[in-house]
DNA sequence: CGCGACTCCTGCCGGC
DNA sequence: TGCCGGCAGGAGTCGC
């Protein structure tokens, strides 16, 4: 479900409600997450107050006076908040109430996402060997190109490979390439440096308009509070196959790299 | 090391 | 109407 529009709007939907905080209980319902959730992990926030609400990656991290929760989404997962004592869902797999009389919900169909504490976020296992946020400056065309010289793997996968650049998942990849104009199954190390400038300023500008629209809405993804996102008007290829491309109108064609869904037009991307 | 396939799990949709 | 196959926004792991 979230790529990293649907995660920020999520941060950016609860922080208010977290921060400064106490942690009043954790109440964890099903700890078989992609990774089982460990047992200290209410013992450790239990009591300690939220500082801050972090995003690295597709991984919030709710920093308090104790340490750090990392909360995965997963394929599925959505957080929210509601009054405490409100009645869990079955996929509702943990909650954490707060003094003020609200809690955080992770609600998780799938059970792809996951629930870790740290106290050092930045040497974790599942943070530790990221790329950087394509929304920094670190992140930028000549980056891309030095990084795939000798790779002959699809444009595609190697944007959506979290080594290279986080952040980056099967829509948005997608939406990226197309508005930069070049064919998802083109090798990566086959693309100038020039295209790769256009690239980065695509998937910059493609996420940062997706964050404006509150992320996108496909099924049942809503933020932090409770709102759709609007993004899936401006979608120009994801989930338009067969319908006109916007540029030159030719039909949107749909492919499969790597296992997942590929859409583009066959006129506008070389 | 790079790369492709596989895996985890539930829900939903389309076709028969 | 009901059943079944396929697919879904992620990403770590394994084998070559």
């Amino acid at each position: 479900m979230p790529e990293l529009p649907e995660v920020e709007t999520s941060r950016r939907g609860i922080e208010p409600f977290l921060v400064g905080e106490q942690i009043y209980e954790i109440i964890i319902r099903n700890r078989g997450l992609r990774w089982p959730v460990a047992h200290d992990v209410e013992r450790r926030l239990t009591g300690a107050t939220v500082t801050s609400v972090g995003r690295r990656a597709k991984y919030l991290l709710i920093n308090t006076s104790a340490g750090t929760a990392i909360v995965h989404l997963g394929m599925s997962g959505s957080v929210f908040i509601v009054d405490r004592g409100t009645p869990a869902g079955v996929h509702d797999h943990f909650d954490v109430d707060l003094s003020g009389g609200k809690s955080l919900r992770y609600r998780d169909p799938r059970r792809f996402g996951s629930l870790h504490w740290t106290d050092n976020p930045a040497g974790h296992w599942l943070l530790r060997n990221l790329g950087p946020e394509p929304l920094s400056d670190r992140f930028d065309g000549d980056y891309l190109w030095l990084k795939s010289r000798g790779r002959r793997v699809a444009v595609k996968q190697f944007i959506m490979n979290a080594g290279i650049v986080v952040g980056v998942g099967n829509i948005y990849a997608s939406e990226a390439l197309f508005i930069a104009g070049i064919h998802p199954r083109r090798a990566a190390g086959r693309i100038s440096q020039s295209r790769y400038m256009k690239l980065a300023a695509a998937i910059k500008e493609v996420l940062a308009r997706a964050i404006k629209a509150g992320g996108t809405t496909l099924r049942d993804f809503y933020g932090g509070d409770g709102e759709a996102g609007y993004f899936r008007q401006q979608l120009d290829v994801y989930g338009r196959d067969g319908e006109g491309c916007r540029h030159c109108g030719r039909e949107i064609s749909l492919i499969v790299l790597g296992q997942r869904s590929t859409f583009y037009c066959k006129s506008c991307q070389r």
